[in-house]
RNA sequence: GGCCCCGUCGUCUAGCGGCCUAGGACUCUGGCUUCUCAAGCCAGCUACGCGGGUUCGAAUCCCGUCGGGGCUACCA
């Protein structure tokens, strides 16, 4: 029986969580959830410059709000804290002491200038550029005399003769001549640690067992299990990477704020639903093997597996991703599609959230329920059931004030005035009547002005539900100040 | 430059030696339906980067080549 799976997600939130760790973060949430595993989340804050308190939050906020939960991490603790590297400093000094103990690493008093110049040097003499391993082993008399000339040193690992070959899950065996790999910072002149130890150490005491992260940390991998070794970490007992490949932007460049929307937040403004993004974003670099596409998140912690994982990377489709919403959408319940329209529709300022506004408006969705992709258009959609001040939109007004359009709006009132039943069917068989038998228009005309004159504009939930939601005296109220226009 | 990774329709993908005259989805185009907009339905366009092998047979295996990307920090 091979151990149990403990899966992390490590961002490092020096912005808010973006379009590409958020699929790290469900590919791994996905993996423990299948494997009955754990999913544990660490935040990566050893650049106390770049990380700061807000993004943390924000990223919990985020992962909350899609439905990622974790087993062990901020918030919701476990055996192996704390979760948040500024926090760990003290282990991670303990091991860099080590590794310098155990010689497995060094001093280095190299300044940043000498290290530029020789990295210089190496550029012109086109070889490789890296760390020359200056520092490597030096004598008692060479120590001294740098530190009486004031110089600072950081710890170095020290990159043993050979090569390293590790077995992707993706990508399968992947090796690395350590000819091009240099001996590396452990830590900083202060003692504070650099990401390749930190990381490495973590995994190790956090027990991790799968590494799923994307391939630009494929590269430093040489370098983690070096920390491993120099720990005395069994191999059976190193965690097992997965490198996820990117999601690129539409135009095949790395995904930035330049080129497409790359924050959740974002995405979650818009009106976009957590299970929407997850779907869609599953289905970038994974598919389950067949034709469906249509994923709930139940079905991803069942269907997923990292074998299943593509090697190449994917474009980031917004259209893809507008299509999955709008079935999301459309599959929602009415109360489910209500609780998530009305926060729209407050923030909008269309309505206050009076009850009386909530039952119109749970009495509206079931008509434009098919006719939106996001959130974030209901209250354009809604907007004449609600607005105060009505008026025809200006680009409208023109198509109503022709003799053609007056008529049918004088007609429509004198028809629909006496109506003791308003509903849709009844507005409806009226207008039909008059308007296209006996007056002989087309649908599409007739029935236009008026919507234009009840709505205030040429498109619209359908017309006779429209109406009869808006109420007989409304909308008769709307037809007459039109005919005056 | 060096090292590493990747390469099926415009995009996401199915495909793991014969079921492929390459399937699905999104997009796009045309049509149907129709009170606008959608939704829905039908049809259509478009792909195995290239060149060599291996094999009776290759999108599938091998080599090369070209193209794309990553890394090459006292960032992660």
């Amino acid at each position: 029986m091979s151990k149990k799976v403990k899966v992390r997600f490590a961002p490092s939130p020096t912005g808010d969580l973006h379009v590409g760790n958020i699929r790290t973060a469900l590919f791994g949430w996905a993996y423990a959830r299948h494997t009955g595993g754990t999913f544990l989340f660490r935040i990566e804050d050893t650049d106390t410059t770049r990380v700061t308190d807000e993004y943390i939050a924000a990223a919990m906020d985020t992962l909350k709000w899609l439905g990622l939960n974790w087993d062990e991490g901020p918030e919701v603790g476990g055996d192996n804290g704390p979760y948040l590297q500024s926090q760990r400093l003290d282990i991670y000094a303990h091991w860099a002491a080590k590794f310098l103990d155990q010689k497995d690493a060094y001093r280095c008093y190299c300044t940043p200038v000498e290290l530029e110049a020789t990295r210089e040097k190496q550029r012109a003499a086109n070889v490789a550029p890296g760390y020359d391993g200056h520092c490597r082993d030096l004598s008692d008399a060479q120590i001294a005399d740098y530190k009486s000339q004031g110089r600072e040193s950081v710890i170095r690992m020290r990159m043993p003769d050979g090569g390293t070959t590790f077995n992707d899950l993706i990508r399968g065996d992947v090796s690395f001549d350590h000819k091009f790999v240099p001996d590396f910072v452990l830590a900083r002149a202060d003692g504070s640690p650099l990401y390749t130890l930190a990381v490495a150490v973590d995994d190790v005491l956090m027990k991790v067992t799968h590494v799923l992260r994307g391939e630009d940390l494929l590269s430093s991998t040489p370098r983690q299990i070096r920390v491993y070794q120099a720990m005395g970490v069994a191999v059976e007992d190193y965690p097992v990477f997965a490198h996820l490949p990117f999601v690129m932007g539409q135009d095949n460049a790395k995904l930035s704020k330049r080129n497409g929307e790359v924050s959740i937040a974002w995405y979650r403004e818009q009106g976009f639903l957590p299970e929407a993004i997850c779907n869609y974003l599953a289905l970038l670099g994974w598919s389950p093997g067949d034709d469906r596409e249509n994923v709930t998140m139940k079905e991803l912690c069942e269907l997923f597996t990292i074998e299943k994982v593509h090697a190449s990377p994917a474009r980031f489709d917004m259209k893809k991703l507008e299509a999955i919403n709008g079935d999301k959408l459309r599959a929602l319940t009415i109360d489910e599609f209500l609780k998530w329209s009305l926060p729209f529709l407050k923030s909008a300022g269309i309505i206050t959230g009076t009850d009386v506004e909530i039952a119109l408006v749970k009495k509206a969705l079931p008509i434009i329920q098919e006719r939106i992709i996001k959130l974030n258009e209901i209250p354009q959609m809604l907007k004449f059931l609600f607005v105060k001040n009505f008026a025809v939109e200006s680009d409208s007004i023109s198509k109503i004030t022709d003799d053609a359009s007056k008529e049918v709006l004088k007609r429509s009132l004198k028809e629909l005035a006496p109506l003791a039943a308003w509903s849709h069917d009844v507005i409806e068989g009226v207008l039909r009547k008059s308007l296209i038998e006996e007056m002989g228009l087309k649908p599409r005309i007739a029935f236009g002005a008026v919507r234009i004159a009840t709505t205030g504009s040429t498109i619209s939930p359908p017309l006779f539900e429209s109406m009869e939601l808006l109420g007989k005296a409304a909308s008769l109220a709307r037809i007459t100040s039109a005919i005056a226009l």
